[in-house]
RNA sequence: GGGCGGGUAGCUCAGCUGGUUAGAGCGCUUCUCUUACAAAGAAGAGGUCGCAGGUUCGAGUCCUGUCCUGCCCA
């Protein structure tokens, strides 16, 4: 018992089990093209990582994911399933790039200085000196990833993946290159996909000005929230149908502070009730005005340059950064009587979701998926099911945004990540090739041999490389084995704030490439939020560290509450507290079995095998029960809801009411090896029903309990090795039997005694008398004798148990449970005054329920409802009735 | 503007296909350091399930409307 300490230490178990797991190999899937008996007909189960950033920390995001695909990966690796994890990381262009430009500004340099090849050559040192801390952590949650498969977007495999893919859709013509209007970030000097901008509500001024006509006097009025893009307008538009403008429609105007003419046109677009009604087109710097500029055939004029500083068609205000010229036209304009008024505004404000600095919509030439083709399969195999997603309702977020989806901008203006596959003669023409060498050939033989290329020098968007993720990392483009037994993948289990960057990708990507779906089925987790729902950031203080909070309670707690606190696709708020409540359920696990293995190391060797006992019948009937929940729960993706049930059954049920039932029957010689045969059993079951959700301190205490219980109270089919790889418990067929009835009513009669003393202040350890008039439950409490007078703590030899009443008890507090009547002579206790009050009050509760049951079965419920239901209310009824009775009689037969 | 969540005990949340006195953890009250566990045990208090209608024998659960709140898309 010294290896078993009064509190679980999951400081010395958690590393030292994990390192073991690893080493004895059980990550790696059972069945494997490697293995000389590999089946490929095994069935498999596979999830792809989410990939973390290759440099980043553990933040709670991680902890759910891994959570609960480590919970996923767990129960099926346990179900006989060939299971397979893939870990790996992501490249993260723009976060990694921005942490060693940070860096190297710290040392006074800069990208620009180091150059190209020095600056990668930086990144990659970054990458290997901070590449293993993330999955380090996710070690640390207990991931049981096979970690020889590790793969990280850009090594190499995993580029020849992103080459091979670029080539093809450049041959198929799903990408293209060219100007485009694309959200561009000043500070990080690259273009952002649409998805990564985020309009964020901002309070601003409205501006009204004057735009004047030519040859003439008069003027439109306009109202903008940008001024300096007035300097870009190529248009003013009116809608059609506005009848103060109508005859302004066809003329000329002129920009303020420049004097270019521009048409006044109309268009639909145009909100008559915003503004003035009258809207300037600025198609070179905003999205709207880009397409009414394309229905137009309205030229193009880009006033700011990657700065986001005005250029030199902005003449005065050239080389002005955009914000001060919006001051100073503004100004101008009022020095020239131009301007009407300013008025508050709250307007979206497009930010970048890294950096939060404001995203500038510019001409830019880029690179860009086609990708209607690819989303049209992709929403096909969602709408035919060949994809589920859980919870549904994200199926229709998914559809609206692939209805509704444009062009995906892919290049970025980064040097870290994957360099677009193109190289590009002097003559202008481009090649686009696998390899450098691929690209020469095809250059060489189109331009004779002394051509020389440039490579385009843009990298492509992280989420290309992730988008190919499932299948990259099974090893194509190549025609691996593990692609051929393990793709497609099973599960992808993630965020659903990705479910457009990342999910959808890949099932245009997978379809596209591998000619299947990437996986069969996507579950969304939800965010984490702070236990009052707000948001975690730095600036509020309420970031959560999942490492300290590993340190403090143990991974399992974490990962417990993580488990059991959420429900797919929504929100979840961490409270400390809960994390807390379920360090101490590990606690309550390891205290059950350290009673139980200490009970087997003092049981006598010589032992009769007794029949089970009606306890033992029962524990066992509920746990069958439990397990046949559980799985159903998390075959059906509850999985808090399967946590939850293991709970209550090991706590509530095995802890609290079993296993002090087993005091008595370990005593006895008839019954004591039955009993320990269940303790061992129920424990053994349930540790694995808990092991997906608290795999350290289950895999440990079944280490202790498969020692001690040896092959004495070895299951069936023996102890296998680990936990982890120990098969998942199965039901055997419910017997019909009162057994959970029975036992039921003894647990009944124990809390009504126990109710009883504790209002009567009875002291805790007074064994009382008891006299039970039972009925037909008579011979079964008189089996259950000793363990009863233990549980109420009665004494056991003035314990009566009767089927009728002899004589009418005089000095007692008389109880009613079901059909039995208990009396408790507590003499000097007993007052009659105070009975008759407490009997009356009982009687008051019976009466109205008997009224209520009564009317629900005269009412067309009765005939209704289907039978079984009818007739429980109708066993509820006779079962008050007869305690009603009994009441009354006592309540007469008081002196 | 369109779409999707959430509103259940003081707090944080469960509640699967509607089944008839609504559950858990924490907190609260009373008692107990009884040889598995005080990170515990025993007993208890606490909710007209946001509001208003409707469907049904029966609604926290389904439908309609409404209020508050959060998110996504435009």
């Amino acid at each position: 018992m010294d290896t078993f300490p009064k509190t679980y230490n999951f400081k010395t178990t958690e590393e030292r089990l994990y390192s073991w797991w690893e080493e004895k190999g059980y990550f790696k899937p059972i069945n494997q093209p490697t293995n000389a008996d590999f089946d490929s007909t095994q069935p498999t189960y596979v999830i792809a990582i989410p990939p973390p950033n290759v440099t980043g920390e553990l933040h709670l995001g991680h902890a759910m994911f891994v959570s609960i695909e480590d919970l996923m990966i767990r129960y099926h690796r346990m179900s006989g399933k060939s299971t397979l994890w893939i870990p790996g990381t992501d490249h993260a262009g723009i976060a990694t790039q921005m942490q060693v430009e940070k860096a190297l500004s710290d040392e006074g340099s800069s990208r620009e200085q180091i150059g190209r090849s020095a600056f990668i050559e930086r990144s990659w040192d970054w990458k290997n000196k901070y590449g293993g801390k993330i999955t380090n952590q996710l070690r640390r949650l207990g991931a049981s990833c096979d970690w020889e498969r590790e793969r990280f977007t850009l090594d190499e495999g995993l580029s020849r993946a992103v080459h091979e893919a670029f080539v093809r859709l450049y041959d198929k013509d799903l990408i293209y290159r060219g100007p485009r209007l694309i959200n561009w970030s000043p500070g990080l000097k690259t273009a952002v996909s649409d998805l990564e901008v985020d309009y964020v509500e901002e309070s601003g001024l409205l501006y009204y000005f004057k735009y004047r006509l030519k040859d003439s006097e008069a003027f439109i009025p306009v109202a903008t929230t940008r001024p300096e893009t007035i300097l870009g307008d190529t248009a003013l538009a009116v809608h059609p149908e506005d009848e103060r403008y109508t005859d302004l429609v066809g003329h000329t105007a002129l920009v303020p502070m420049i004097s270019r003419e521009i048409p006044i046109i109309t268009d639909k677009y145009v909100d008559r009730t915003f503004g003035t009604g009258a809207l300037k087109i600025t198609p070179g710097h905003d999205p709207n005005d880009y397409e009414i500029g394309q229905r137009h055939n309205l030229p193009v004029i880009s006033i700011l340059d990657q700065d986001a500083k005005v250029t030199a068609t902005g003449g005065p205000y050239a080389g002005m950064d955009r914000f001060v010229a919006r001051e100073r036209i503004w100004d101008d304009m009022r020095t020239a009587g131009l301007t009407i008024r300013e008025e508050p505004h709250t307007l979206k404000v497009p930010r970048t979701q890294r950096g939060g600095e404001i995203v500038e919509p510019m001409i830019s030439t880029q690179w860009f998926v086609k990708i209607e083709p690819l989303a049209t399969a992709a929403l096909s195999a969602v709408r035919d099911g060949r994809i589920r997603i859980t919870p549904t309702r994200f199926e229709k977020t998914y559809f609206n945004w692939l209805e509704n989806i444009t062009d995906w901008c892919i290049s970025r203006q980064l040097w870290w990540g994957h360099r677009i596959p193109v190289w590009y003669a002097p003559d202008g023409s481009q090649f686009c090739a696998r390899s450098e060498t691929e690209a020469y050939q095809q250059a060489r033989a189109k331009l004779g041999p002394d051509v020389n290329l440039e490579q385009d020098p843009d990298v492509l968007d992280t989420w290309f490389s992730s988008g190919l993720w499932p299948f990259s990392t099974l090893g194509w483009p190549e025609d691996t084995p593990d692609l051929n037994y393990f793709y497609p993948t099973t599960m992808l289990e993630t965020g659903y704030d990705i479910l457009f960057f990342w999910v959808a990708r890949m099932i245009m990507m997978g379809l596209e490439f591998t000619d299947d779906v990437p996986f069969r089925e996507v579950y969304l987790h939800g965010l984490v939020r702070d236990e009052h729902g707000r948001k975690m950031s730095k600036t509020l203080g309420n970031v959560v560290d999942p490492l300290e909070v590993m340190d403090e309670y143990g991974t399992d707690a974490l990962r417990f509450t993580l488990l059991t606190g959420s429900t797919p696709g929504n929100d979840m708020n961490l409270s400390l507290e809960r994390v807390k409540a379920n360090r101490n359920f590990a606690n309550k696990i390891w205290n059950a079995a350290r009673y139980v293995i200490g009970k087997l190391d003092s049981l006598p060797t010589d032992h009769v095998s007794g029949p089970p006992t009606l306890p033992d019948r029962w524990i066992l009937e509920r746990l069958n029960q439990t397990i046949t929940n559980c799985t159903r729960l998390i075959e059906h993706h509850h999985y808090g809801q399967s946590g939850n049930a293991a709970y209550e059954f090991i706590w509530s049920e095995f802890a609290d009411w079993y296993l002090e039932v087993s005091k008595q029957q370990l005593k006895e010689s008839k019954t004591s090896f039955t009993t320990a045969h269940t303790l061992v059993r129920v424990l053994d079951a349930t540790l694995r029903l808990l092991h997906p959700y608290v795999p350290f301190v289950t895999e440990e205490i079944w280490q202790h309990l498969k020692k001690a219980a040896g092959n004495r109270f070895a299951p069936p089919n023996g102890w296998p090795e680990a936990l982890i790889v120990a098969p998942w418990p199965t039901a055997d067929s419910p017997k019909e039997s009162t057994d959970i009835a029975d036992f039921t009513h003894l647990m009944d009669i124990v809390r009504a005694i126990r109710n009883a003393r504790s209002e009567n202040r009875v002291d805790a350890k007074l064994r009382i008398a008891a006299t039970i008039i039972a009925g037909e439950s008579a011979p079964m409490l008189r089996e259950q004798h000793a363990g009863l007078a233990a549980l109420a703590q009665l004494a056991p030899e003035q314990v009566e148990i009767l089927a009728v009443r002899k004589k009418k008890p005089e000095q007692a507090i008389a109880l009613v449970v079901g059909n039995s009547e208990i009396y408790l002579p507590l003499a000097g206790l007993v007052d009659v005054a105070t009975e008759t009050i407490r009997l009356n009050k009982e009687i008051a509760v019976l009466d109205e329920q008997i009224n209520r049951l009564k009317d629900l079965l005269g009412s067309p419920f009765a005939n209704k409802a289907p039978v079984q239901v009818v007739q429980k209310e109708r066993d509820k009824l006779s079962e008050h009735l007869a305690s009603r009775e009994k009441l009354r009689q006592r309540l007469a037969g008081l002196p």
